[in-house]
DNA sequence: GAGTAGATCGGCT
DNA sequence: GCCGATCTACTCG
């Protein structure tokens, strides 16, 4: 199966892309394994106008500086000072939106996610939540900025999903962003198993 | 089953 | 020095 090509991420309309991306494939090749998981869940972050992004006014800071860069590199920052937390960075240089992958429908190396994650059993907490789904997949501080088109990191083609299988909802843990976090701009497959919360 | 405290650390003020 | 785009375990019923 094909790569998703770079030009894909610079569309400048996120919250279109944070729809378009439910069904692909997300990939990766960490560690020497390869897992793989259908992306289920996402939601989109808007620098210009958006308060619950973090470049939100296009603030540039060390940390938010990557989600300025071409659309198709990974914006990794961690949360809580425990999760690592997933996004993909969008648009044309100097837009500052990313798309946060929030949960995954494993499908590869289903194996290796239990064994990061220390499960013996494939269930909806494997990797439904964007924490539990780096953990699985074995992202890390360390994948942060890297580019889609691999060697570590991927999407794929996988399956189309129809327009009335998109449920689309405000965001989660945003509470501070006053108005703005009352956008619908989280994105998931109806009726799947893997979605972080109904 | 629901509710909540604790974990744990980089980035910002 | 405070706090977060979270998860888990533990309590109480």
């Amino acid at each position: 199966m094909a790569q998703i090509p770079l030009s894909y991420y610079q569309n400048d309309d996120v919250v279109f892309l944070a729809q378009d991306l439910l069904g692909k494939l997300l990939v990766t090749q960490i560690d020497n394994k390869l897992t793989a998981g259908i992306i289920t869940e996402t939601e989109a972050y808007r620098g210009l106008d958006d308060k619950a992004a973090h470049s939100y006014n296009n603030k540039r800071t060390a940390r938010t500086e990557i989600i300025y860069a071409r659309g198709g590199v990974s914006y990794v920052y961690l949360c809580y000072g425990i999760h690592k937390l997933f996004n993909i960075v969008i648009g044309a240089e100097n837009v500052a939106n990313a798309i946060l992958i929030r949960a995954i429908e494993p499908i590869k190396g289903i194996e290796h996610m239990l064994e990061r994650r220390n499960k013996t059993k494939l269930n909806k907490s494997l990797s439904s939540g964007p924490g539990t789904m780096s953990q699985a997949l074995g992202i890390t501080m360390g994948h942060n900025a890297q580019s889609l088109n691999g060697p570590n990191i991927w999407l794929e083609h996988f399956k189309e999903i129809a327009k009335e299988d998109v449920i689309s909802t405000i965001r989660i843990g945003v509470d501070y962003a006053n108005e703005d976090a009352l956008l619908p701009w989280r994105f998931y497959i109806k009726n799947n198993l893997f979605i972080s919360k109904k």
